[in-house]
DNA sequence: CTCAGTGCAAACTATTTGCAGATTT
DNA sequence: AAATCTGCAAATAGTTTGCACTGAG
């Protein structure tokens, strides 16, 4: 359970980092900005600081928590890590953010890399497209 | 010629655009940050102001004569569009940048969007890697 | 009790914008 | 001359940091 996450990861369980992780395990979406979360939680209750929330997600993708994104449009989104990895569409009409994980593609990946003489440490593939 | 390509934007034939654009051209780096432009013509001559470089970059992008990309990093990056389509390959370890296509890849991605009920409109694709 | 963590405000970085004066056509 | 463009400084947006106080262990 999340509390354990945190502090496996060597920080103290505090209530913005419990609160914050809640959201990310429970909420039916999966990408939120930093203030997503700030304006999340605003609703519910706590008055959790913008710099706190920047802070812990910082901690957060350090311990592989989370996965931060940096997708069109500013902001960075994050999401919960679950281990699966997979790529994004971004529906560009509604904002909907869609994973999806192609082994074709990430096998070619890795040879493109080895091509060219280069080790695959990491990848970003995001597809920006809109309904039919 | 570069003259041309910014009348055919649309746009007046400018010292700072034709600046811009011949760097863009002729540099053998392909890949430039505002700030990296800036530093170029300042070291060349001109007092051009970073606005002015922000602001071309973005008129450039808009007529299809330049692209825009976020890696990893903060700064926006620009590269003259030669039409032909490319992905990129950023080495972690020195910072340099290599272009790829792979028609495997090219395709899949549309697939999938089409799996997805979607219609591909872009794609971004950046691979992270090391010298092997 | 101690040290990590937090809120708030100030600082920063990348980029954009308003405006008066300079350029292009 | 008319319209567009530029430089500069000020404004924004997103994110980070310094510091005195709070709270977890």
């Amino acid at each position: 359970m999340n509390k354990n996450d945190i502090k496996e990861a060597g920080l103290k369980i505090t209530q913005p980092r419990v609160q914050i992780l809640k959201i990310l395990e429970t909420s039916k979406e999966k990408h939120f900005s930093a203030e997503d979360l700030y304006q999340l939680l605003r609703e519910e209750d706590s008055k959790i600081g913008l710099a706190t929330i920047y802070r812990v997600l910082t901690q957060f993708e350090t311990a592989g928590l989370v996965i931060r994104h940096n997708f069109e449009g500013g902001q960075a989104v994050f999401e919960l890590d679950k281990g699966e990895h997979h790529d994004h569409i971004v529906d560009m009409k509604n904002g909907k953010i869609i994973e999806f994980h192609d082994e074709i593609i990430e096998q070619r990946q890795i040879e493109i890399a080895k091509e060219h003489g280069y080790k695959l440490l990491d990848h970003s593939l995001i597809l920006y497209a809109e309904p039919e």
